[in-house]
DNA sequence: AGTTACATTTGGATCGTTCTAATCGGGCAA
DNA sequence: TTGCCCGATTAGAACGATCCAAATGTAACT
């Protein structure tokens, strides 16, 4: 337990009460506008909060209540501008409700994850919205979290099994779906042989993206070859290394479903260091729709996920369960849209 | 003053006490680790703290003590990638010295950010961190903040003057020396005419880059035309639209320094569009270093600002005005270094 | 006048912690 | 036996708000 920081002299309701000349519950019942007090008394009162600069300190009044008017918002990667425009989303939906975000990165740590969760459960937040880090598992979350505040879970789910009683709410994207609509629009574009890029084997969102992208290819009939599936970080440079694995399959494929945008953009870049043109020699589709991949070159053909919709959502969620805590958990898949742009040409010979 | 979450039952200081037959403050003893209570007891102690489940209620403690275990961190955008990853570094540093983040977003709007303070105001935070929005001026701020807590500026001076007795700390980018850095490298490079391209006029950090531009031009005995100088808001899209405006000068230039990365990047689009090839037949300059300046086409000559890092200087420095409430202001300029690329070439003529 | 009704105000207990000063038991010197 | 010190423990009052039951004042009705 650290030392903090000592904090100076504060206005409190006593200081007001005996300004004005009349009881601190009084004060109190002006502060929340109640309809019991009289007009008279009440701007009297309120003169005299401005007066002597009163701030409501909301810690005392939670502690007497027994509430919380903050929410926990714990992200595996604040530095990725889908989970930044995430949280810009779920912070402006809380704070019009009233509610104050505290922020916990992870940095793709469990056990980071952990500390996390300990700390800020410590100051009470009414709710959770966790994006876990990459092995965090359902174990180790409701040992701490425990049912001490109720949690959205949003992204990736958690590995391992979450017992019968922890009924978490999930919000989920439509990856599944979304990589089938990209896969399908290839091969309505004319291609057979295509690739599965990206992404690791054990993250559950890149499991589902192959999913749809699998179920796509059976179902127009077409095979999906061993090595059409490239493992690699879900990084930019990453994915403009192993960009070689592409033209070492036994087929060499026309076009790829990238994991994310990040790896779409990425191989683009390996791409043109082997001498070819991404959107004419060789098609590809991402998945976020973050800024740049309408602005690149060629422009990206990618699923909107709408990231900073999906904050508003997610905070919601949490209000939502906040007033109906005993209400069956309740898990939310959001709809993804295909946008179609330049980087889907095609195949060459076509 | 809206409603909010009731919380369910939790396990207190007495639940424990009573469990294991020892008074309250015994407990709070063991919980802060106290020399002064007796190896035996604090075993059973905290065996009873684990068996119960027990977490810190730092929201009484902090009520009692009179302390603050919060920091506000209030961003004008957070969908930025800038402002991200120092969201990132400032939650790092906090939450490694046992402090928690309080978010808050103004999106730009000064009438937000007053909002916005004062609601994170009444979590009673230990300290602020402010990157204030476009138009907020030091008036506004220090009404609603006053001396309630010590306010960290960073990135952007505000509007108006402040008082005489508001002493805050401020930690800022050195703008006119990175873009001084920026314009000699393309005047070694060959170029004598050079633009300064993007952001607002009424923006600190625009105005002191242009002091910059304008140092190294005059120092070089280099003329700068008004026409020389094109505003656009700093976005992609904006600096896209913009690119012609570099073209109707009087004297067209070879070379632009611009504002930022996103701008950067838009001219690269613009130019493109116009069939000139950044790097080849164009030269330009960013200022950030965000992700995709390395990995652009061409990759971007640019002022690494190291974001991250800058977050976790600006915890620091909060934290240390923490402990010593009463020392003079502080002013912290953090250098950029200038990370040659790419965009930079010399003029085609030359 | 006595009673009732209503609008407004208030004292005191309470939330979960920390702090201060007091208490307790026991060993040891006088 | 008394007195004193010492380590270990604790009762009770804070912190700044809310809640509840009870009190106050005024007007209206019988």
């Amino acid at each position: 337990m650290s030392s903090h920081a000592p904090i100076g002299r504060k206005v409190t309701l006593n200081d007001i009460a005996a300004g004005c000349d009349v009881s601190r519950a009084t004060v109190s019942l002006v502060l929340r506008g109640s309809p019991l007090v009289n007009k008279r008394t009440r701007a009297r009162v309120e003169d005299e909060l401005r007066r002597q600069g009163y701030v409501y300190n909301r810690a005392a009044a939670n502690l007497r209540r027994r509430s919380s008017s903050s929410i926990a918002l714990i992200l595996n990667d604040l530095a990725n501008p889908f989970f930044a425009e995430f949280a810009a989303g779920v912070d402006e939906a809380l704070g019009a409700a009233g509610f104050v975000t505290l922020l916990g990165c992870t940095g793709e740590s469990a056990s980071r994850e952990q500390a996390v969760l300990g700390s800020l459960l410590e100051h009470g937040p009414g709710g959770i919205i966790l994006s876990p880090a990459e092995h965090s598992n359902a174990h180790d979350v409701l040992a701490v979290v425990g049912r001490r505040a109720p949690l959205l879970l949003f992204n990736r789910e958690l590995g391992g099994t979450l017992p019968e009683f922890a009924h978490w709410d999930q919000l989920m994207l439509d990856n599944q779906h979304g990589a089938r609509l990209a896969t399908e629009h290839l091969i309505a574009r004319g291609h057979r042989r295509i690739a599965f890029f990206g992404g690791h084997h054990d993250s559950s969102s890149c499991r589902q993206r192959h999913a749809g992208y699998v179920e796509a290819m059976h179902t127009a009939r077409l095979r999906t070859e061993p090595d059409w599936r490239i493992e690699c970080a879900p990084t930019r440079l990453d994915a403009a290394h192993r960009t070689s694995a592409l033209f070492d399959a036994t087929y060499v494929p026309t076009a790829a479903v990238c994991y994310n945008d990040a790896v779409a953009l990425g191989l683009m870049l390996g791409l043109r260091q082997r001498g070819l043109r991404p959107g004419q020699d060789f098609a590809l589709t991402g998945f976020d729709d973050i800024a740049e991949a309408a602005l690149g070159m060629p422009s990206l053909t990618t699923l909107s996920t709408a990231p900073h919709e999906r904050g508003r959502q997610a905070a919601q969620l949490v209000m939502q369960r906040l007033q109906q805590p005993q209400a069956a958990s309740h898990q939310t898949i959001a709809p993804v849209q295909l946008v179609v742009r330049e980087s889907s040409c095609p195949p060459p010979t076509a």
